[in-house]
DNA sequence: TACCAGGTAAAAA
DNA sequence: TTTTTACATGGT
């Protein structure tokens, strides 16, 4: 039996789902995926697995998201609250870019490019421990890389969704993953290191001696890095990277990063390679926003947005 | 074929 | 205390 539920989100505007949902092109449909105007991923809600479908019939200035959820189990209204939070978490519907671009005209670099990507909403990960679990693969490897082997993590440990004969996976909780073998993790195309780094910092979690949702929502900025560097396997890099991605501190510049330092020198010093203090200097100018402007540096230099 | 790609911890110097 | 090294895999 298949249980549907539909209902709309105005984000907050201006916001371009096509251009921020660009993200997940091409990456697996069993996970998370945009195709063909399409945006599909598996939604946890209290323990009960659905898939959320989301398009777009709204313009920048007045979006509108139209969402159909699709589950084994009936839906209350409460389930469809808890999704709408959940897909307002992960498209950052309610941050308001015009503060940012407003910040930006000061800057004549990034005022171009802002305009140029115009609408660009900074997605996150619908919990902070996948953020975790994503920055310690993402390190030192290419983000294809690195998307192949989360895929492969999601199918192994994830929890299935199965509808119509098609199987979704949901990421996998602290849970799956601490009582996983470093074998098996390593079997995903993990080095031996990131396997026990995954693997003990999920146990730290499930032990309640790590609260990723507290610490977000309850520490400064600084006392985040300190605490989540004191992890096994996390530095200040993984840190920051975890703020942005997991966290929506949209301040959070990791700017030892070897990717931000290319495209800031690209956009900023001629593409003379920089370091990260430099790095940080120059992102003074994108008030506390200088995450997200380097996530705009970023998406411009994939889309070779010349300025 | 080698080397690099959104680093980190541990060993070596 | 600072520098070097092992580590995983897919693209070029």
């Amino acid at each position: 039996m298949i249980f549907n539920e539909t209902f709309t989100i105005q984000p907050l505007a201006p916001f371009n789902f096509d251009l921020t949902a660009q993200l997940f092109a091409n990456a697996d449909k069993q996970i998370r995926t945009y195709s063909n105007g399409v945006f599909q991923q598996v939604i946890r809600l209290n323990g009960n697995l659905v898939l959320a479908n989301i398009t777009s019939t709204g313009t920048i200035e007045q979006p509108t998201l139209n969402i159909e959820l699709t589950s084994n189990h009936t839906l209350t209204k409460r389930d469809c609250q808890k999704a709408q939070e959940t897909i307002n978490y992960i498209f950052n519907l309610n941050f308001d870019l015009s503060a940012f671009y407003k910040e930006a005209q000061a800057d004549p670099v990034m005022h171009q490019i802002t305009r140029q990507l115009y609408g660009l909403k900074l997605p996150t990960y619908p919990t902070v421990f996948e953020s975790l679990v994503d920055s310690i693969v993402e390190q030192q490897i290419s983000v294809k890389v690195a998307r192949t082997i989360e895929e492969r993590l999601a199918k192994k440990f994830g929890d299935p969704l199965d509808l119509n004969g098609e199987s979704f996976f949901a990421f996998p909780t602290p849970q799956n993953l601490a009582s996983a073998s470093i074998q098996d993790i390593r079997n995903c195309g993990l080095s031996q290191r990131k396997a026990e780094y995954i693997q003990q910092a999920s146990q730290l979690i499930v032990d309640g001696k790590l609260d990723l949702e507290h610490l977000k929502n309850h520490k400064s900025p600084q006392q985040i890095i300190t605490e989540l560097d004191a992890i096994r396997g996390i530095g200040v890099w993984t840190a920051e990277l975890i703020m942005l991605e997991g966290m929506q501190k949209l301040d959070a510049l990791p700017a030892d990063d070897f990717g931000i330092r290319r495209v800031i020198s690209r956009y900023y010093c001629n593409g003379v390679p920089i370091k990260s203090e430099q790095a940080r200097h120059i992102a003074q100018a994108w008030g506390i926003w200088k995450g997200l402007a380097a996530y705009y540096l970023i998406v411009a230099e994939a889309k070779d947005i010349i300025v």
